[in-house]
DNA sequence: CATTTTTATATGAAAATGAATACAACTACT
DNA sequence: AGTAGTTGTATTCATTTTCATATAAAAATG
């Protein structure tokens, strides 16, 4: 019995990469649809949890490049979904947190995407789900280091 | 007891997003570090497989735009990494094959990919490495139509 | 503490990307 | 066959992203 699957089926790196991609593309199209860019999601969605984040420990979740990151801020600040604000502890770093209007945008979004999630995973039982969420987890919990 | 996690880590999407960029990361800067492109790697990997593609049809394995692709592989084409042909059956498409040139670079790629999937899993028993393919393996199935 | 090194963010020029579209070839329908 | 719609690829142009670097502040060093 020879290995059943070809090199990219049974590669990790481009299993995630298909998923990953597979997961979000339709989410991404639903927001798009609504007027509102895919990294704005992002990095609403990032600020969500926990706000008042440092540009470098932001940019540490959004998975974006530093200069992309920032210029994204600004542009995001400028519509007044933003505050940015200069650490007093630390003078070179900005404080971001999501202003009142940036709040009812991504409150708004996090329920489009826990329906899209639940839409996602419909096929698959709770242990299942967190079966998988739990490995992932632990892959990144793994790597970042 | 209360939700453990915060939206972030217990959202698939990002759990995925954050793994494939985790995974792929260390892995694209070896690949950088001599000077190849990422989406050569990419492509060439997606190529790997079943030679001789559609330029559409590999744009279904290496997820990119097609303008995006398109430009790609006329530039590789000139580096003679990969070969172009109108395909005779449908004089529309282009059948795209990985030229001699790009298989020792390939099969040099594709030796470091599994050694570094390897270094990426050393931690998991055999059997968990299936459980999380599988898991991810039915997930793009269960997506992409 | 003065000096060097490191860290946090911003910016400008250059490259990559993508939406829209053009164009050519194929398919379906009448 | 002729026409209308569809599909496969290339191209254009505006936007986005990134590399390289600047700047300023903090930390480390001697």
């Amino acid at each position: 019995m020879t290995k059943p699957f070809s090199f990219i089926d049974d590669y990790l790196a481009y299993l995630l990469a298909r998923s990953s991609h597979l997961v979000s593309e339709q989410f991404h199209h639903q927001i798009q649809a609504q007027g509102w860019s895919t990294n704005y999601w992002r990095i609403l969605a990032s600020l969500s949890d926990e706000d008042g984040l440092t540009l470098t420990q932001l940019n540490q979740r959004v998975l974006f490049k530093q200069p992309t990151l920032s210029k994204l801020v600004v542009k995001m600040e400028s519509e007044k979904l933003l505050i940015r604000q200069k650490d007093d502890a630390d003078k070179r770093s900005v404080k971001i947190t999501i202003s009142p209007k940036g709040r009812t945008l991504v409150a708004d979004l996090l329920a489009q995407a826990k329906a899209h999630e639940k839409k996602v995973l419909a096929d698959y039982s709770e242990e299942q789900q967190q079966l998988l969420k739990g490995m992932l987890r632990r892959l990144v919990l793994h790597l970042q280091d």
